[in-house]
DNA sequence: CGCCCTGTTGATACGATTCAAATATCGTGG
DNA sequence: CCACGATATTTGAATCGTATCAACAGGGCG
């Protein structure tokens, strides 16, 4: 069991007109005229790995789009178990449920370091109403979500653990730009994929002395792409 | 294995301005005038157990709701695994990445004798275009469909085999009066919870000696949901 | 009637969980 | 900077659960 940090930070308001990765966000497509209604400002925040984003069942008046790091979206059932249902990284938008909903159906956490730009939802409302191009944006956003969803369930809860843990190292380096990637705890990992920890952390050291992956340091993962493809691909 | 039927029968153009389930479908809120814009007919169709309605990677151009019946959405993985990734029934709208793509990530099929509407895309988006009541519509049906999956994962793929059947059988019979449901073939249910047929089977037969639940015929369950709840609340 | 398909059951092997202990790592204060 | 305690990770051994392979029963259909 974790004891959770709990440090977050403002860091500014955003400049969504000069974003660097505005062409991968929500925002892509609106218009010079549309910033200009943007009256209340878009915070920009930094968590620390660990502090909690929000929490299940608690209020949702906000959508988030990370910037970098790692977040977790924790899912739980009546009797306490608990289920890692997504991750979300740069560019991706999450807490949409805020649209519909008033209240989270997650807790989301940071795993690692992680910039996240707030927006309030009645913003995004305002702001939509009668932009279709936002509109049809924000559906690419449900549709992604969806399908990553779906990938979680094919890819991360069928099968045996080494398959899962070797189709979820793929994933995880697959943006990187060599085969290195930061890791989170072992329990997260088993959290993620069904499995406990222990089991988490035998079939990793079991990928390690097989050669399929490096550790340098702690959770800095190297991994042999092609190999590990070849577990999984048939 | 199975060998699909083949049967799909077109039964009529739906009259959605008195549609017995109107209220709870896409199209709910709409007006008067909006009727009038629908000059393409809105498609009935009856589909046997069995028939694939549409197929992972094909053309998408339509929307579909479920009037009843059931129907499964498989995903299918690189190496041929395939996976039960949700079920829709009545009122349900599926087919919605016809919006954002222009293929199927999933393979449609009926489970039992299915009553759909069939909503070609360009339709739902003429219709949709300035209005910001069917957009909140269609962004509430992309939540239902995630909620759905959330749960999947957490309910249907997470924990023994026997929690899996029984919170699925759960799941099933909610929406029922009585605690009689419709079932269909331990090869699907094994698809659905990630386990094999013979497990299915296996925990369905020790399910019924323990007297959780009773099949007076074939595929005809009468669960006692009390004592089933028991199962899986602490 | 005999065949095919589905569901059930059995035996066995394998894999994952569990409980427990040893080891490594991290953060903190001396 | 090092030593310490707290926390994660790794490993071991035993148990339990699920997959696998195989055989058989029953129902529907040609």
């Amino acid at each position: 069991m974790k004891h959770v940090a709990l440090a977050e930070a403002w860091t500014g308001v955003a400049d969504c007109r000069h974003c660097t990765i505005r062409n991968a966000v929500l925002f892509a497509g609106l218009k010079e005229a549309d910033f200009d209604q943007l009256h209340r400002p878009i915070d920009q925040l930094v968590y620390a790995p660990g502090t909690e984003i929000y929490s299940a069942g608690g209020p949702a008046h906000t959508l988030y789009t990370v910037r970098s790091g790692l977040v977790k979206l924790t899912q739980y059932l009546p009797d306490g178990t608990q289920r890692i249902v997504r991750l979300l990284r740069k560019t991706d938008l999450f807490g949409l449920e805020a649209l519909i909903d008033d209240s989270y159906p997650h807790t989301a956490t940071a795993l690692h370091a992680t910039e996240l730009c707030r927006l309030p939802v009645d913003v995004v409302r305002a702001l939509s109403h009668g932009n279709s191009g936002l509109y049809h944006e924000l559906m690419a956003r449900w549709h992604k979500a969806l399908s990553s969803a779906d990938r979680w369930i094919t890819e991360f809860s069928t099968g045996a653990a080494r398959e899962r843990v070797v189709r979820f190292l793929i994933w995880l380096a697959e943006p990187e730009e060599g085969a290195r990637c930061e890791l989170f705890s072992r329990e997260d990992l088993g959290a993620l994929l069904g499995l406990t920890t222990e089991t988490a952390s035998r079939t990793m050291a079991e990928l390690k002395r097989q050669g399929f992956i490096r550790e340098p340091k702690p959770n800095q993962i190297v991994c042999d792409l092609p190999r590990l493809r070849q577990l999984v691909e048939p």
